[in-house]
Parts: C-alpha cells; structure tokens; sequence
DNA sequence: GCTGAAACGAGACATGC
DNA sequence: GCATGTCTCGTTTCAGC
C-alpha cells in the first residue's frame, strides 16, 4: 500500500472502464504494471469488486430514511435478518442508546412503513426511530488518500 | 426501464467486470443488444458511473461514525462547506430536531475528534451528536428489483 | 518489480432483419 | 430494437532486465 497504489485506487474510483494503459499513465506505470498492482489489490481484498453507480430516482426509489433500532437484547446475531430486507442497505451496530442503525431506500413513504414494520417483526427489537432525508447534499465513495498512514 | 434493463443493472452491481457477451446471456440478449443498452443507461445517467468498491480498513479508515448537527439557521446551501471535508462521505438534510446527518470515516477516534471539530467550524452549526459504529454488518448498493414501478 | 512485445479475447460498429 | 459478423483496440501473459 505505497502511493502508487493510491494512485490507482483514487483513478479506479472515478472511472473504472479506463484503460490499463491510462491507469499507468497517472500513476507513472507502463500497462502490464498496472495491471499487476491492481491484481494484487483485488487479490489482497483491497479492491472488493467492481460495481456500477445506480441513481436511486431511477429505480423508483426515491425514499431514503436512517432508523435507529432499539432493542430489549443483543443484537450482535441478527445480520441475517436486516440482510433479509432488500430495502435495507446498510446496518451497523452503533455505541449508544439504540443498538443498530440502518439505512432504508423505498419508493414510497408507505413503502418504507412496511419496512419498518418488517424491522419491528425481528427478534429482539422493540422500536424504531425512523428519520427521512429531505435532500441529499452528495454521496461519495471512501477517498484513498484522505488516510495516509498504512 | 423494463425487467432487461434491471436485469443488467443487477448483474453490474454484482460484477461490471464481466463481458458484455455474459451480460447478454444472463438478460437473454446478444452481446451487442446487450452493449447498446448499457450504453443507453449510462447517457440517461441510470448508470452514473463505473467504480471500485475499497475495503476501508485497508486504506487506513477503520473508525465509522454518523454524525448529527443541529444549526441554529438554513443549511440548505451549506453541501460545499460538509463536501471540502474528505472525511465526510454522506451529507443529508434531515426532517426532525437535527437539520444534517453526515456519515464519516476516519483512521482513528482522534482524526473523528478533529473532524468534527471542522464540522462544528462550519458557518451555522450550533452543535454536533457523534454516533460511533461497532460493527458493521453490511453495506450494499441499491438493489434494482427491489422497487418495480418505474 | 518494471518494461516492452506478442497472442489472445473482448468491445465497438455496420449491416440486415 | 435485436442478431450476426468484422475490425479494432485493450487486456493478458511472458521473456528479459
């Protein structure tokens, strides 16, 4: 993980259909180079895979609401289950009062009502506080260079 | 948008790496019906763009944390001032008692310290409520089928 | 670990349906 | 709007440094 690899990383995130030749060329690397850093780096799980951007609106989901959940007791097993909600994009155990944060993308605000009553059927859980965003300023993947110390 | 199009949607989620020959016989299409699709979502910015998904941890951001910052004014042109903090990967106006909800990543609950002292910087914001994330579960990206109106 | 070149496979495009 | 075929270009691999 030297600035090379940064470089290609910060490259790759912008556009991953450029070239290896390209790629190269920013980070002062002929193509075959290239190509072997960013092997390694998807070998080494640095690089999860390659993936598209989907704009939300476009898919008819337009909703986007964070919940917080609360619970009567240890969540730490309950993966599955959020995983189980396909609106359910993200879920995280947080530090403080609730116990697991997620993050819900609906079409409809009645749709993301039915996900919060799905929540609410899970084992354990006792409520939710469902906070719904009004506009989204930007959502940006991870910068590579932002850390620099690894 | 028909049942084609997110059929392709979903299968470049899952890889974009694949062959557009692959991606026409999972769709049931030639390889270059396929291609002209594709080419289509991505002109009418369906597709917004071609990435990389990075392991966090790896690039030296292992501490997640959602932040809640309350103002005592209109945040509603504040994106530039959250968008020139790298850390901050997300940033939503929010309906309820806080008025932006940022989702950040940093290396260390110092750098967060730090962050949200740059946030706290901001023109307008009155204070900050720091959610820290134990254990991510999972994050994923919007699944096309999930909605299927549009 | 990188360079440069050579063989292979995929992407882009035109034609016809 | 899709299938087929051709040409071009990028990817991939390997010898050499």
């Amino acid at each position: 993980m030297d600035h090379i690899d940064r470089v290609l990383l910060a490259q790759l995130q912008q556009d991953a259909t450029q070239s290896y030749a390209a790629l190269g060329q920013a980070a002062g690397l002929s193509a075959g180079a290239a190509h072997e850093r960013v092997r390694k780096l998807r070998e080494r799980g640095v690089i999860r895979r390659t993936t598209i951007e989907v704009d939300p609106a476009a898919v008819g989901s337009a909703v986007l609401a964070y919940v917080l959940v609360d619970s009567t007791s240890w969540m730490g097993d309950s993966a599955d289950a959020f995983a189980a909600l396909s609106e359910v994009l993200e879920a995280h155990i947080i530090a403080g009062s609730a116990s697991v944060l997620v993050k819900v993308r609906t079409a409809t605000t009645e749709q993301l009502q039915d996900v919060l009553r799905r929540i609410y059927a899970i084992d354990g859980v006792s409520g939710t506080q469902a906070t719904v965003v009004l506009e989204t300023f930007f959502e940006r993947p991870l910068s590579p260079q932002a850390a620099d110390q690894t």
